[in-house]
DNA sequence: TCACGTCAAGCAGAT
DNA sequence: ATCTGCTTGACGTGA
C-alpha cells in the first residue's frame, strides 16, 4: 500500500498546473509553462519521496491545451530529456502514478464531437505516461460518463468505445464509480463485459451505491486488476462535517479513516487521499498506517 | 500590488 | 430556462 494525494502540493511554492488563456496561446508561452510544470512536478515528487508518499496523481494541466486544435507543437520532442529524467526518478523510487482527465472527457457521450475530443484528450494523457517511460501500472482513471435517461444503452456505448480505443489508451484506462450516475456495481458489470479494471472510490460509494457490502466490493474490484495492471488503486476522501453532502473535508477525519483502514485489512491497494489540504492529510495518513504490514515506505 | 471576473471542454440535478 | 458543482485553481485585466 502506497499513500498519495492528487496534483497539487500546498507546502511547496511550486505548482505543476501553470496555464494560460486560449487567447494568449503561443509556442513560447506553452514552452515556458510546461517547463515550469515539469520542474515543479520534479520538486513535488522529491518532496513526496522524502516523506514516504509513493503514489501521485499528475495534473491534467501539465501541458496546457495539449489536445486542443491550436496546438500542433511537438512538446513531447521538445521536452524528451526532461520527461525521461522524470520517468527515471519515478521508476528508481518505485512511485505509482495516476492521471484523472476532468469532467469534460466523456467517452460514452451521445454527441459525436464530444466523443472524438475525449479520445484526443485520453491520447494526450497516455502520451505523458509513455514519454515518462512508465509501464502499464500507471493508470488513467475515468468516470463512465453520461446516462442520457438510458443507462443500459449508455453502458453499452461505453463498452463498444472502450474496445475501439487505441492500445496506448486501453492498456492504461480504468473506470471509477461516481457519486450520482454509475455505482461500483455498474462499473463491475462494465468490467465483466470489457475487461476494464475498476478503481473504487470510497466516498463516491457512500453517496451512490446499490447497497453492496464493502468487503464484497474490494474483493470484486481486486479481481478486475490483472498482474500487468499492478495492485488496485483506491480513492478515499471524507465528508465535510455539517456541510452539503458531497463536499470534501478540509482535513482527514481520523475516526472515519481508521474504520476504513480496519475493514479493508484483507486487501492491498494503493491509496489516493482526495482531501482539500492535500499533502498535509497524506502525511497524517502515512503516520497512521506506518505500522500496517501493507504500507510501503520509500527505500532509504 | 491586489481584487475579482473569467476561463476549452459536459453532465446531472436543483432552482 | 438558467444556475451550480465537480480537484476550483490560476490567469490577467483594471484600479
Amino acid at each position: 500500500m502506497k499513500i498519495g494525494y492528487p496534483c497539487i502540493n500546498r507546502t511547496l511554492d511550486c505548482t505543476s498546473n501553470r496555464t494560460f488563456r486560449l487567447k494568449s496561446y503561443s509556442v513560447e508561452n506553452l514552452i515556458e509553462k510546461v517547463e515550469n510544470n515539469l520542474d515543479c512536478l520534479e520538486r513535488i515528487l522529491r518532496f513526496n519521496i522524502e516523506r514516504d508518499m509513493l503514489f501521485f496523481r499528475i495534473s491534467s494541466d501539465l501541458v496546457p491545451f495539449a489536445s486542443h486544435e491550436v496546438n500542433d507543437y511537438d512538446w513531447g520532442g521538445h521536452f524528451r530529456d526532461k520527461f525521461k529524467e522524470l520517468g527515471d526518478l519515478i521508476k528508481e523510487n518505485d512511485i505509482r502514478i495516476s492521471m484523472h482527465p476532468d469532467q469534460f472527457i466523456v467517452l460514452n457521450s451521445n454527441k459525436e464531437d464530444v466523443y472524438h475530443r475525449s479520445v484526443d484528450e485520453l491520447l494526450y494523457h497516455a502520451e505523458v505516461l509513455d514519454f515518462l517511460g512508465l509501464n502499464n501500472t500507471a493508470k488513467i482513471q475515468l468516470h463512465v460518463g453520461g446516462v442520457y435517461d438510458a443507462k443500459e444503452k449508455s453502458k453499452k456505448r461505453f463498452i463498444d468505445r472502450y474496445q475501439d480505443l487505441d492500445g496506448a489508451i486501453k492498456k492504461r484506462l480504468v473506470i471509477e464509480n461516481d457519486e450520482k450516475s454509475y455505482s461500483v456495481k455498474d462499473c463491475l458489470e462494465i468490467s465483466e463485459e470489457s475487461g476494464v479494471p475498476v478503481l473504487f472510490d470510497y466516498f463516491h460509494h457512500s453517496l451512490k451505491n446499490d447497497g453492496e457490502e464493502f468487503c464484497w466490493i474490494l474483493k470484486k474490484v481486486e479481481s478486475t486488476w490483472k498482474n500487468r495492471d499492478g495492485i488496485p488503486m483506491v480513492d478515499y476522501s471524507s465528508q465535510m462535517m455539517d456541510e452539503r453532502e458531497g463536499r470534501h473535508a478540509e482535513s482527514i477525519e481520523k475516526k472515519d479513516f481508521n474504520k476504513f483502514i480496519e475493514i479493508s485489512k484483507p486487501y492491498d491497494f494503493d491509496l489516493m487521499l482526495e482531501i482539500k489540504d492535500k499533502e498535509k492529510s497524506a502525511m497524517k495518513v502515512v503516520d497512521l498506517v506506518s505500522d500496517d504490514p501493507r504500507f510501503i515506505p520509500a527505500q532509504i
